[in-house]
DNA sequence: TCAAAAGTGTTGGCCCTACACCCATGC
DNA sequence: GCATGGGTGTAGGGCCAACACTTTTGA
């Protein structure tokens, strides 16, 4: 079926199940291969992307469901979730929705509000859903065009998230368990936008005290094996509670 | 007319020119006499208070309808104004609108973007509408109680202030033009919350670069009189780019 | 003249930068 | 062994806390 029908069949659901004019869109952040990744969805028919998003159910609040909308699209429960901004514009959605009846649920303004998301990259399961016929990490490097108003969102959770680098448990939600100290160095780079000074990172890093170096290397990369290095999650919780010292 | 006829009676305009479920909540914060203060509404025939707020026109965004409700509550134009976070808990209103017909406007559920605003004191003018019979500034350490989850949007606020002290002009729209050292160490004490070195307080200000010293000096209290000084904007402006460093 | 507030000086320590040096590994 | 990347050492400077000192003012 097309995107419009299928938007047509559904639009009384929308207007049943779900607050009018309130959506949520996600910007979903994972890192992999040394480089910072943000999910996109591809519009069913059309040659565009979306960030991943949805409608506010009337029995949830926001959080609810901006968790569900995420479990529904990646499988994952208790993902690192932020509220950051909510885009209000009256002609967010235009252009899109031209050849559309004026009655049709996803026609109408909706007050979007941005949340962005952390998760592991590795235990990801993609979703494609009815609307969507494609659903891919995207290098940041390497966005495709996104649809509406969701550039705007993606840039206001990058800055964001650098902003809140030292707030927030963002190195902790990103990497998996074990790491190396140039991975997560890599980490902060892109973040920031800027390379960081090797020497100078490792040992800010371990004077925050909030990581614990392993029995273990990494083996198998050319080179000399890094240390591996995971984070003691309550000293990084109660480190942040003061946040760490800027100057990045 | 008392508040409850006065509720239904407006219930019609309200669903014909808002948008439905979708509130707005200000914590208007103004600097006067060494003490932060907060603008708070009293409830017509009710013993409670409120944060000024209102609704979303259908034909404007949260900026300009956050703009036009504190215009209409202050007289001030161009009020610096900053979304922070978004209320919306199912039962958040509970218990208010219990004597209340469901369809009246008021007892809808409503999700509520909280902003906050930095005034200048000296150049307000409060109004009392119709649904209120006091409005009045009260510090914060002596704030009544708050009606449904102001008193978490008021705490959310003033988390947020604190964290944006270094990024963002929090002095420029607190303070009057002209202003001593010691008012504005004061009020970086009471936003954070804690007494800071004099000297060190100095030093670190002037090394910022963002301060003109004027020619005069504040007359008229005991003992000696303090440098008057006002904010380069222009230089002002341009180091929030990059934040101040942090670490009071 | 005195107390209190405003403004300035001083000292030691920590962190930050920059760069240099060693170690481990695969080619 | 040699290039490359990982880990550690070091010297200089800036910022910071803490505290002491001086200056100015009204009572």
């Amino acid at each position: 079926m097309d995107i419009k029908k299928l938007m047509e069949e559904n639009s009384e659901l929308g207007w049943e199940d779900y607050l009018p004019h309130l959506s949520i869109d996600c910007v979903v952040f994972g890192f992999h291969d040394a480089t910072l990744k943000v999910l996109v969805v591809k519009i069913k028919d059309e040659n565009i992307w979306a960030l991943p998003g949805g409608y506010v159910l009337k029995t949830e609040n926001l959080s609810e469901a901006a968790n569900r909308i995420l479990r529904e699209r990646t499988g994952a429960e208790n993902i690192y979730l932020h509220q950051f901004c909510v885009f209000s514009d009256l002609n967010r959605s235009e252009g899109f929705f031209e050849k559309y009846e004026d009655a049709i649920w996803n026609k109408q303004r909706f007050i979007s509000i941005g949340f962005y998301a952390l998760v592991d990259f590795s235990r990801v399961n993609l979703v494609i859903d009815a609307f969507s016929d494609a659903c891919e990490w995207k290098s940041i490097n390497d966005l495709p065009e996104l649809i509406m108003d969701h550039g705007s969102i993606y840039d206001g959770a990058l800055e964001t998230l650098r902003k809140q680098l030292n707030h927030k448990p963002i190195g902790l939600n990103l990497l998996p368990e074990k790491f190396t100290m140039p991975e997560l160095q890599k980490l902060y780079e892109i973040i920031l936008g800027k390379k960081l000074n090797r020497g100078n990172f490792y040992r800010k890093m371990l004077r925050y005290d909030i990581l614990v170096k392993l029995d273990e290397i990494r083996k198998g990369g050319a080179h000399k094996a890094p240390d591996l290095y995971q984070f003691d999650v309550e000293k990084y919780q109660n480190a942040l509670k003061n946040g760490f010292n800027e100057g990045w």
